[in-house]
This record gives C-alpha cells, structure tokens and sequence, in this order.
RNA sequence: GUCCCCAUCGUCCAGCGGUCAGGACGCGGCCCUUUCAAGGCCGAGACCCGGGUUCGAUUCCCGGUGGGGACGCCA
C-alpha cells in the first residue's frame, strides 16, 4: 500500500489509541466476548466432530437443502456441556442465530439488502484449539477499534447479516457496509494466481509504476466524471464517492493496464525511471554494477524505450541490440535486403574515421550513403537498421546510433557491459558480405 | 440445490424518461517519420429477452435468461 502512495491512519507500525493491532495479541478480548456470549446463552459449545458434519452438509445438499449446520448441540444443557469440557472433550463455540427473522442492512453502494436467517446456520465464533474465527475476531475488533466504516469485496455480502447478528448481540452498533465487486479475469473467473499476476508486489516486480496500478484498478469499477481516465491519488481521493461505484463485476485488461503504465512511463521523471530499471538491466548481464556511469548510461537509453515499451522490466530487452550484436546474423539480415549490401557498404564507408556517432553525424553519413547509392527511405535504412542492430524492429536510428557509440565508448570499469561501435559493426558485417 | 448480488460496444467506464447512445483500451485505415515504435486524424463496434408503467423506455416496475458470490472449526 505504501508502494501505491496510499496510508493509514492506525495500525502496527502507525500508532494509535485502539491497539494493540494484531489478532494474537488480543485473543484475550475474544476470549472474553465468546465467555459473554455463552452466559447469556446466546452461544453454546459445539461437540459434533468435523467428519458428521461433513457428511450432513453432503446430505442437505442432496436434498435440495441450504448445507447449514443443523443446530442439534444447541439443545445440550449448558451445565452438561462444561463438564464435558471439563472431562476433556473438544469444542467448538458456536452463535445462537435468531431463528426466522429477516435481517435487513443498507449496504452503501448497492443499497438494501435482506437475509433471513433461516438461511443462515450457527457459525463457529471460536474453534476448538481456542483460536477466534474470522467472523468473530472481525466483529469483536472492529467494534472495539470504532470501525465506522466496512468496504470489502462482494464475496462477504452473505457474511455480512451474520456479523450484523454478532455485533447486535455484543452489544455494539454495527458499521456501515459497502460491499463491491470482484475484479474477474478474462474468462469471467475471479481474479486468482492462474491468471497471473493478482497481488500488488508482483505488478511492482513486472515493472508496473505505481501511479498506473492505482489509477487502473480505480477505474475498475468507478469514474472520476464524463470522460476522464487518468487521476492521481490526490484526485481521487478528492473525487471518490462509494455511491457512485460500479455494481457489477469488471474483467481486468492487462492491455489497458499497459497503456496507461506506458502513459506514466512518459510521464516519469528519468532519473527514477533509470533507478527503477537498474536491476533489470543487471538481470539482464547488461549492466555489471550499479554504479553512477551505469545509472546514468541506463538513463540516457530512456528515450528509446519510453513509450515503446509497456513494462520497465521490457526495457533491457528492447535495448539488447546494444549489447548482443552479433555480425553473422547482421550479415545474413542484410543480405536479405534488395540493395542491402550497397547500402550498408556506402554507409560503412561514410562512417570509416568519423569518429562518434551523434545524431548530426549520423544524419550526416546517411545523406552521404544515399548520395552515393541512390537508394533512400526504408531501401537505405533497414538495412543499416539491420547491420548494426543485428535486429530488424527497434528504435528510431538517430536515437539507437549515437547510443550504441556512447555505450562503446565507455570503458571496462564503467559498470555497463562491453558494447562495439558502430564503425566497428559496419565494417564486420562489409567485410563478411564482400566475400561472396 | 437454496439464498444473495449483478446485466450499455470484445473490455473498462459515461448515460440517470425524449441523446445521431459519449469516452478510453484493443482493432482497421490514413497522416507524420528518408526505417520501428510513439503521436495525430478517421472508422467499424453495444443498450440480454419478455411483459408492464408512460405520449415516449437503454433509463422505472415485474418475470425470465445469463453471469457472479455465499452456504467451513478459511479468511
């Protein structure tokens, strides 16, 4: 969360008055609401073993029946039940639902809901290892924390009148609940770990920048107003408003997702888009230390790749022509070309002695290439493309040019991967094409 | 099976009784670029079905269908 520009008010690490804030360090507090819950016999003690009651659900559902637990150890007297306990037997605690009553609460984003609780069986409220369940410790902090407010996912919207149940019966008001939909992956499955990546960490690691991850997943679900996508946390914070969020489910688009990651890729400043990318050019083998040369060799290859890359973890790949040129392969591709050879032969020859290529001298050797061959446009430049890039897609070549002669210049110690220049890779691709 | 929730382009959102049903992603085309992307412009593309209510339903109501969720000593 911190990742995604988002906090808290309270919490572990953030102080406040309704600590302590991990669960087993209050399982004092549960221990205590369930012993309540039980003298008012508004709960009792469970002693069916997991197996029976495995099997009755199996049969109501064979039945056609609503699998909930059938209530039979309600009817155990409560002084029977201790000395069982006592004499060393397991149980369960268990919420004493209110028979047949209906249950209604107005959820804020899709307005009221009802249950019966007919439908609902007697859920465990403590295990019986000793340990709190879910729907109790939630009910039991949160009412003790001041909770005012419960956003969730759609998932607990049946679990919703049995908690509203539980915080009647401790004596507590309820929160107000809002309860939104699951974000669905493209088959219209809930989003889980066969679809990929699902949890934030991982979209961090693929390269995702934060202000896109926030700013897409916002917009599952919600808009900021008549035609607008791109909103900063700030904003939304601003602008969000639970009733205005969508009630059914959104599918996740990676593609979407994309464009807008490329979108703040731009936007980024480039000195830490070069510190995010770092690591992957050292995973890559293209940089072998990070050091101060290789930083900022990485941030002026930005250019390049910003914007034609969805990902910074694409970006040292996108950039591997620098590095892994390879002169047969460059040879084989020029070949190919109609007027390949000539074209790079002239260009070769433009550039013999000239020392770094920027962007002028390039242009400048070009313009001579074409002059002497006649040949222009994609016939003149792919195949230079090719013989230098060993590659045949890539970046603009007035910008890959001057990079692969600013790479080539740099000397072992400068932390970036040897790379040869472009006079270099010319003549090794004229001299093998020539042989024939 | 029972209960609950949901339903506008392929996808994500606008719309909130009368609109040529709008935008974005993706897709197709064109332009720009002496090559790739990016960018700009144009285009194709949707109101689940059936009943009501109404002068008029995408919009309100009911039913159906479809999708999802929940029915644990998991959270």
């Amino acid at each position: 969360m911190r990742w995604l520009g988002l906090d808290w008010d309270e919490g572990p690490d953030a102080g406040g008055t309704h600590g302590p804030y991990r669960q087993s360090e209050r399982l004092e507090l549960y221990r205590a609401g369930a012993d309540d819950l039980l003298s008012q016999g508004r709960a009792y003690r469970c002693f069916c073993a997991p197996a029976a009651l495995e099997a009755e659900r199996r049969a109501a559902h064979a039945a056609g029946l609503p699998p909930k637990y059938s209530g039979r150890c309600r009817t155990i007297d409560p002084a029977d039940a201790v000395a069982r306990v006592a004499a060393g037997e397991a149980a369960a605690v268990r919420f004493a639902v209110p028979p047949d009553r209906e249950v209604t609460f107005h959820d804020l984003v899709r307005g009221d809901v009802t249950f019966n609780t007919r439908v609902i069986g007697d859920p465990v409220i403590v295990r019986s290892t000793g340990v709190p369940a879910y729907n109790f410790a939630v009910v039991v902090d949160d009412a003790r924390m001041a909770i005012t407010h419960v956003i969730r996912g759609e998932d607990h919207i049946s679990n919703t009148p049995r908690q509203i149940l539980l915080y009647e019966a401790i004596g507590a008001t309820s929160p107000a609940f809002g309860h939104l939909s699951l974000v669905l992956g493209p088959d219209h499955a809930p989003l889980s770990k066969r679809h990929g990546a699902t949890s934030v960490m991982e979209f961090r690691e693929r390269g995702y920048l934060p202000e896109a991850l926030v700013n897409y997943l916002a917009l599952l679900g919600w808009s900021p107003g008549e035609n607008e996508e791109l909103v900063s946390v700030a904003e939304m914070a601003r602008r969000f408003d639970l009733a205005a969020v969508s009630h059914s489910a959104a599918v996740f688009d990676t593609g979407k997702l994309a464009w807008m990651n490329r979108h703040y890729m731009k936007e980024a400043a480039p000195s830490r888009l070069a510190n995010d990318a770092l690591p992957y050019f050292v995973r890559a083998g293209q940089v072998t230390t990070e050091s101060d040369a290789s930083r900022a060799f990485v941030e002026s290859l930005l250019p390049m790749t910003v914007g034609s890359v969805d990902r910074v973890e694409e970006m040292p790949e996108r950039l591997a022509f620098l590095f892994a040129w390879d002169p047969s392969r460059a040879a084989d591709l020029v070949r190919a070309e109609p007027d390949g050879v000539r074209a790079v032969t002239a260009f070769g020859a433009a550039i013999a002695g000239a020392g770094p290529l920027d962007r002028e001298a390039f242009r400048t050797a070009a313009t001579r290439a074409r002059e002497a061959t006649g040949l222009k446009g994609r016939a003149l430049f792919h195949p230079i493309r090719v013989a230098l890039t060993a590659a045949d897609s890539g970046p603009e070549l007035d910008l890959a040019v001057p990079a692969i002669d600013r790479g080539a210049a740099l000397g072992p110690g400068s932390g970036v991967a040897p790379i040869r220049s472009c006079a270099d890779r010319a003549a090794a691709v004229v001299e093998r094409v020539s042989c024939l």
